[in-house]
DNA sequence: TGGCCTATTGTTAGGTC
DNA sequence: CGACCTAACAATAGGCC
């Protein structure tokens, strides 16, 4: 989707990769909460951004960015 | 997306909400592998299906049903 | 359950502030 | 870094096998 259709390979620029990073980490947080709202069922996400910070959600509790 | 809206609820019917389990957690799992690739970032994400299946993915390695 | 199909709605790249 | 905008492209609900 957007402007332009991305290659799935690694962004080389920093920028590049944490502006992407914060983006698409949004819709996946979204669409894990809907799942576990919608299914009713225990869902664990963990990823670390770019820059090494961690975000944990937990089904449809609030993410939590540490 | 899809023919008709859904609202984020607890889908009543069982196989309801194995049916949607399955296409989207396809949906979330590629997600997650790409933005593993883009970002060259750790993502751990776990998840139990409706009947209590589980489902491990670790980054942009294959994933685990197990 | 899983794949295919397609109308519809959702996500997001690039840009601006 | 986050919020907002919007054209393009992607995910998916419902239906059928």
């Amino acid at each position: 989707m957007g402007r332009v259709k991305l290659k799935i390979k690694r962004l080389e620029n920093l920028s590049g990769r944490q502006v992407t990073y914060s983006k698409r980490r949004a819709g996946i947080l979204k669409k894990t909460k809907e799942l576990s709202i919608l299914c009713d069922i225990d869902i664990l996400l963990l990823m670390f951004s770019p820059t090494g910070k961690p975000t944990l959600c937990l089904g449809e509790q609030r993410f939590v960015s540490l």
